[in-house]
DNA sequence: AGCAACCCGAAGTTTAGCTTCGTTAAACCC
DNA sequence: GGGTTTAACGAAGCTAAACTTCGGGTTGCT
């Protein structure tokens, strides 16, 4: 139903890669903080599919910041 | 899974009114412009659930913003 | 060689987003 | 009063997308 891969997915998942680097978590790491596996976070920093909204707010407690700044995505 | 209700969505809810609101929209006008039923949408008003990563796009792209301020809560 | 961190498919499961019913109510018009 | 529009609200069912579980592969570091 989606032909286009979405581009928005790939642009979350790329911030979420950066947001967590600086927070100086793994991918295993968050997955614990969040109550997911490894899997579903590299799928989501590889654009594969984005977070539900539940563990997207999780996942904004995890890194402690704000869910807006995860879309983010250019400058500022 | 989730005891307590979330309150990202509410958040979220909140201000797609406000941003639907300003772009002279009705539910139902945004509805059809994102390909999902007028319910959909007042659930998500109300935050009974938030949309996916497909239709959060479609979302952003109806209403002529950046998710990112779809996720501005407090003042800007 | 070993380990750590991550990429990448594919196939299966689950959940939460979404739909379809129906009801209710407020605000506006005639 | 009746009629229309807009939206809140519940419940029950469906489906797509999130998520898991397997496996293998790569890079880099010691």
């Amino acid at each position: 139903m989606t032909p286009e891969s979405s581009s928005l997915k790939k642009q979350f998942g790329k911030r979420l890669q950066q947001v967590r680097g600086v927070s100086g978590l793994t991918q295993e790491e968050l997955a614990e903080k969040v109550g997911l596996t490894i899997e579903s976070i590299s799928n989501m920093e590889r654009g594969i599919h984005g977070p539900s909204f539940d563990n997207l707010e999780k996942i904004v407690a995890a890194l402690n910041v704000s869910a807006k700044s995860l879309f983010e995505f250019d400058g500022i």
